[in-house]
DNA sequence: TATGAATGAGTCTTCATTCAT
DNA sequence: GATGAATGAAGACTCATTCAT
């Protein structure tokens, strides 16, 4: 009671501790909904520290600058992206785990916006593109690891390498967060569903036991 | 002959020699280099008409504001595209379909730049979304007729409806678009031969016979 | 048929004579519509060049610059002002005149907007200005010298000098000029019928005979 | 006291002391007095900003754009108004009121030179044509209880319905304010005098007792 | 810690004007 | 006589950033 806090519901009475980390949060909390509506191009730091409620002179009390804070939220999405790759890394099947991905996934509808202008915006930025290089290596290795399991397991083809077809699956995903935006009407949950059971398809074994690609 | 010319260095004003058309594709070309190199949201008016060497008035002279220029740019890249699709279409078997695609595109340095780049505007720009929608409905066709023909032929799998089949590669296509220009080190010639194979492979005919995908 | 010209509707065979004053009216003319409609402020000569039917280059080559063709426009607005004047002159008692006058101004849809923009304008145009001051002097003395008759006549108030009323009538048509395209839904057809007979009202003969104002 | 304070040559910066309304009226006196002697369509934004000695950034922090501006200033303009109807209004006989309110509104250099660019500008500017609406319609509800008043007393003549002259009235004096500024020379002290002069005849009471306008 | 006033460079756009053809 | 390409200065507006308080 006299002084540890953190909690932001509590009235604040005494020094107020570790707050600075939970005020960084909600400006990002503010920044990816303003750059999931309008676009990083339109994210101007007023609109980011009204939405959350603060002045301009916040956002850069809290960030250096208007990329340092594109940055900690880069870095923050894809911290949220990994405790969600954490989450279902478990699960059985290579089916469950693409649908369980999709779900969650599409159970954010800032997740794919705020990614497509991350990515469009990183080639202008070569910080950005650095941690978005960084953590994209990453989940291809898990990916890739995932995928070579399946193949132990006989559960995928397994005439492609794994890493390969982790580079395959992600530029899918990548490409459909790209077009999705731009024709949202393509993308019924019909149409979703049939192309994540192509995907499916794709992947499934193949007969003719191992065969290296290409050959 | 005998008269002094005029030097690049004069301004230039009244009313020059010269097709309304050609100026435009000059100031397009400007356009697209300088989109290519600093992004759609660096490229001002400016820098473009100064590429060009004109100045701001010139290009607002051509087109009636930036939206307008870009989408002219957009539809001049696709009809190149266009184009290059018509000539590569009677080629053979899928593989030398893909490679002579892939050696056309790579040939144009800007090709993906600037393709990541209205790709990604897109999504703020409802009349180039729409532009860049038509034109790849009308590509998925294209991909999805070449692919059901393979299919006909037996020369690849047929057990994902075409249609399907060409929205994924489309996707493949478009993910690494965007993903090159962020990690461009990572899309080494030997690489990309990989991932070619590896599509090739993908695709390939399956033996058990015709599946329907997701069953 | 070898030469004369000047009707618009000939087809033009041979040397065209004259056609330049025409011209220069039809130009004028597309200036009255765009500065009715748009104001003098947003009519760009491009705008009045297009709706001519011409090219810019046309207006600067019939007209030096902006403010000479303005100051045509006024010139040219003011002789059609003359003419009316001229025609409804003679009308007998003074309601009968001022509801000719209205009939006439009313009946041109331009007359009114196009008389406030020059007005308007003329306040930082000397030029314009001069023109705007030497017409409206004349129409002060006609105004003045029609009161004058009527005075003589008896048909109206003799108490306030000609010149006098001639200024206050003018006034009242420059105020409802300028307030009726900012609120015109207050401008009935029932409430100028019966402004204009509070004007007759307001200047018919009083019974107590001569007397000067203000004493 | 010691320490060396900042010049006015100094750019400020950071943040000064200094109340809000206080700065926003300043800088709306500044834009007053340039469109006072340049007009609406000459009074830039920087010229405003250069009057008040800030940058243009100031003014669109103040103000969320230029039309914003405008109506701010009307409405402080026409606030004004109302205090000086307010302080005259007890004024005794309709003579005395006329003459305080002239030599009220003349006693400012600037009321009819800007309200005449407001009232020219309104035709353009919605907003700003329903602001000056509201206004001008109380006006006319004021000056017609005012004449209501003085027709009840017998002060002036009845036989025309107040409102109606309360409109005429109005208008005369939107008519001069018009004028004035483009034939200044003409609105000597002497002219101003007779013309008020004659308005007061034209409204004094006639003999012949409640007569209706228009009968 | 946080504010918010103010800057200044930059953006797109409009336009009267010039002038080679 | 008429065109229309191009200029260049100006306009309104946006915004990341700075900084006194």
């Amino acid at each position: 009671m006299t002084s540890r806090s953190g909690d932001e519901e509590v009235a604040q009475r005494g020094r107020p501790t570790g707050n600075h980390e939970a005020k960084r949060a909600e400006l990002l909390k503010a920044a990816t909904s303003v750059i999931a509506q309008e676009g990083y191009a339109n994210a101007s730091l007023r609109k980011v520290a009204k939405r959350a409620g603060y002045t301009t002179g916040a956002v850069t009390y809290y960030f250096a600058n208007k990329e340092e804070m594109v940055i900690a939220l880069a870095e923050s999405r894809f911290d949220n992206y990994d405790a969600m790759l954490e989450a279902i890394q478990g699960e059985g099947d290579i089916k469950t785990l693409v649908n369980s991905w999709l779900k969650t996934t599409v159970g954010d509808p800032e997740f794919w916006p705020v990614m497509s202008e991350l990515l469009a915006h990183g080639r202008h930025d070569p910080a950005l593109a650095r941690v978005i290089a960084e953590r994209y290596a990453r989940y291809r290795d898990i990916y890739a690891s995932i995928l070579a399991a399946a193949q132990a397991q006989g559960t995928i083809r397994d005439d492609i390498p794994a890493d390969l077809l982790a580079d395959q699956l992600s530029a899918m995903g990548d490409g459909w967060t790209m077009m999705s935006p731009i024709e949202p009407e393509r993308f019924t949950p019909q149409r979703v569903r049939e192309l994540v059971d192509a995907v499916i398809a794709l992947i499934a074994p193949v007969s003719g036991g191992r065969r290296e690609a290409g050959s």
